[in-house]
DNA sequence: TAAACGTGGCA
DNA sequence: TTGCCAAGTTT
């Protein structure tokens, strides 16, 4: 599978992050709880948009018992927008596994921190080798394309055994004097000038051993074999108010958006109009008072059509759910879909005023 | 093991 | 517009 048996350049890695690595808010530290928060911030996400969620939790957070103190509502309306919610809720729950576990304290081996919630491979190695400098190796995307493409592999990288081959090739290369930088250089490199798309190879301190780059494959490499299937849904959200208070509902388990809230929704296989949505749920004496949309909502796996429909009522019905005075929502999490009308129906509501 | 889980940027 | 991608984890 690999074209090669290239030592790893690990002093020519070390060197080069010595002069080239960014000026990033969370380096420079060796706190395992505010290394654990940016970790989990860029699970999946890019530094542009995670760091001001970072600086934001942590002014909010700053220690790991008042995270552990804090309610879930508040982690999660921290959270609002950054996407991946289930980080919000373990790294919740995590907190509160550190607080209330041996010693009170944060753990500092491979398997002490594997344990906690939403605690993976990658951000073990990650907090154990920054905070506690354990010879663990981080293998996230940055580090599978370098090493991909290093040893010329051109099986697609999501196959068990090229996992397996990576991981231990990671492993190997590991600088073991210093294996927090060198994960982080390993990931920069990936970050910075072995890009996805454009990498620029005449800058990397790797170009001499490279197989992909030796063989012309820095472009097809690496490659991957799952596609995405794009699912399509139809939601139909219920504004209901009396002109002072609305009815939310907490999204269930299960599904998209867990434990964000949503105003009560009817999902369809296609787009329903008003009369469909409120025969439904049979408010006596509702007036249309609003409608918006179909707004189209893109995920990677699916694709939403949310549609709002605004119900004027004198008295809101107390089957359906606890009706919320209009300011308090501004404390609860939405999904970004109901985020971007909630800001267009406050902005025309001030323009009146 | 494959599929689910968000959002925004880019070509 | 569409598809891919970004410091992954869970079920």
């Amino acid at each position: 599978m690999d074209a090669d048996h290239h030592p790893f350049p690990t002093n020519a890695l070390r060197q080069w992050y010595g002069r080239a690595k960014r000026d990033l808010p969370w380096r420079g530290s060796s706190d395992p709880y505010t290394i654990w928060i940016s970790e989990v911030i860029l699970q999946q996400t890019r530094v542009d948009q995670g760091t001001p969620y970072y600086h934001r939790f942590l002014s909010a957070f700053p220690t790991v018992t008042d995270l552990a103190n804090a309610h879930e509502d508040e982690v999660l309306k921290l959270w609002e927008g950054l996407g991946y919610y289930s980080r919000a809720r373990n790294l919740h729950a995590a907190a509160k596994q550190v607080t209330t576990g041996p010693g009170g304290c944060f753990p500092n081996t491979y398997e002490g921190l594997r344990s906690l919630k939403g605690v993976g491979p990658y951000t073990a190695a990650a907090i154990g080798s920054i905070a506690f400098d354990l010879p663990v190796a981080c293998v996230d995307g940055n580090v599978t394309r370098v090493l991909a493409r290093f040893h010329g592999i051109t099986d697609p990288v999501d196959s068990a055994p090229v996992i397996k081959a990576i991981d231990r090739s990671a492993q190997g290369a590991l600088d073991i004097q210093s294996p927090g930088e060198h994960n982080q250089a390993m990931m920069e490199l990936g970050a910075t000038v072995c890009l996805p798309r454009n990498a620029n190879c005449e800058q990397c301190p790797l170009q001499a051993g490279c197989n992909a780059y030796r063989l012309g494959l820095v472009d097809s490499i690496p490659m991957k074999s799952k596609r995405t299937k794009v699912r399509e849904r139809y939601f139909h959200f219920l504004v209901l108010t009396d002109g002072e208070h609305t009815v939310v509902e907490r999204r269930p388990a299960g599904d998209i958006w867990q434990g964000l809230y949503q105003f009560p929704m009817l999902e369809s296989d296609r787009t329903l109009d008003a009369d469909e949505v409120l025969a439904h749920y049979r408010i006596k004496g509702a007036v249309l008072a609003d409608s918006h949309g179909p707004v189209r909502h893109i995920l990677t796996h699916q694709r939403i059509f949310g549609r709002f429909f605004e119900f004027r009522v004198k008295h809101l019905p107390p089957s359906i759910a606890d009706p919320v005075p209009w300011q308090d929502l501004e404390r609860l999490a939405f999904p970004r879909l109901i985020h971007h009308y909630l800001n267009k129906k406050m902005l025309a509501h001030s323009k009146k005023v």
